[in-house]
DNA sequence: GACCAGGCACATC
DNA sequence: GATGTGCATGGT
C-alpha cells in the first residue's frame, strides 16, 4: 500500500467542480461567451488570443474589419505580408498572419471553404484534423470545436491549470489532456455549461488568478489553495 | 523598465 | 517525456 500523499487529503475535501461554476457564476453572471459574432471571427479570434491580451485581439480584430478583411474571401485574397500588418496589435504577427493562412487552407482544402460543411463533421474527426494544421493547439482546437462549432469539447487554458491547480484539484503544472478528461468526466456532458463554465474560469483567472495570484475578492478565496 | 497575457512549434537532452 | 527558446505588441 502506497502512502496517500498529502494533497489527496486537500483535494478530497474539494468541492465538486459544478460547485465551483456555481461560486463563478454567482459572481459574474452568465458570460455569454465567445466574444465573437460570426464562426470566423471566432476562429480568428482564437488564433489572434495565442498567449496574448485579449484588449490586444481586439485591436487587431477592429483592424481587420476596417480593412474589410474579415471573411473568407478577404482572408483568401490578403497577402500574408498585409495580414501581418493589420494584425499587428495583437502580436507574434508574422507568425499568426501564418496561421491564418494555414486554417484558410486546410478549410478550402477538406471542406471547400465552408464552415457549414465543416460543422457536420464528428468532434473526433475535426480535432484531429484541426491538430494537424500548423499553428493550431489542443487550446485553440477545443476553443474553435466548442465556440465557432458547437461541438462538446471542455477548453482548458492557462488559468484553468492554474486555478484548479492552485486549489488541490490537480498536481502542479498538469497535463492539458489531465484536466480536460477529467472536467468531462465529472461534468454533465452539457455544451452550454462547457461554454459557460470556461469563460468563468477565464474571468476569474484575468481578475484574480494571473501569475501573481490577487486573490482578495476572488470567487474561490475561501477554498483552500496553494500559497507558493 | 520589468513583468505578463485566454499558445504553439521546434530543438535539445 | 520534460524542459528551453523564439515569436511581439501593449497594459500594469
Amino acid at each position: 500500500m502506497r502512502a496517500t500523499p498529502k494533497r489527496s487529503r486537500e483535494a478530497d475535501r474539494n468541492p465538486p467542480l459544478l460547485e465551483i461554476y456555481r461560486l463563478m457564476f454567482n459572481r459574474f453572471g452568465h458570460r455569454d461567451w465567445w466574444p465573437g459574432d460570426t464562426p470566423l471571427e471566432i476562429i480568428i479570434g482564437a488564433i489572434l488570443t495565442q498567449n496574448t491580451a485579449w484588449k490586444n485581439v481586439e485591436k487587431a480584430i477592429r483592424n481587420l474589419k476596417e480593412a474589410k478583411r474579415l471573411s473568407l474571401k478577404g482572408l483568401r485574397e490578403v497577402s500574408e505580408r498585409e495580414l501581418a500588418d493589420v494584425i499587428r496589435p495583437s502580436g507574434y504577427f508574422n507568425q499568426k498572419a501564418k496561421k491564418i493562412k494555414a486554417f484558410l487552407a486546410f478549410l478550402d482544402d477538406r471542406y471547400g471553404g465552408s464552415i457549414t460543411k465543416m460543422k457536420r463533421a464528428s468532434l473526433e474527426k475535426l480535432r484531429t484534423e484541426l491538430l494537424e494544421v500548423n499553428g493550431i493547439g489542443p487550446e485553440t482546437a477545443d476553443s474553435i470545436l466548442l465556440y465557432a462549432l458547437d461541438k462538446k469539447v471542455f477548453v482548458v487554458d492557462a488559468y484553468t491549470r492554474r486555478i484548479f491547480a492552485r486549489h488541490f484539484y490537480f498536481d502542479p503544472n498538469p497535463g492539458y489532456h489531465e484536466v480536460q478528461a477529467r472536467f468531462e468526466r465529472e461534468l454533465p456532458a452539457d455544451a452550454e455549461l462547457f461554454n459557460d463554465f470556461h469563460a468563468q474560469i477565464v474571468a476569474t483567472g484575468n481578475r484574480y488568478c494571473r501569475r501573481r495570484p490577487r486573490c482578495e475578492g476572488c470567487p474561490l478565496e475561501h477554498l483552500p489553495h496553494r500559497t507558493d
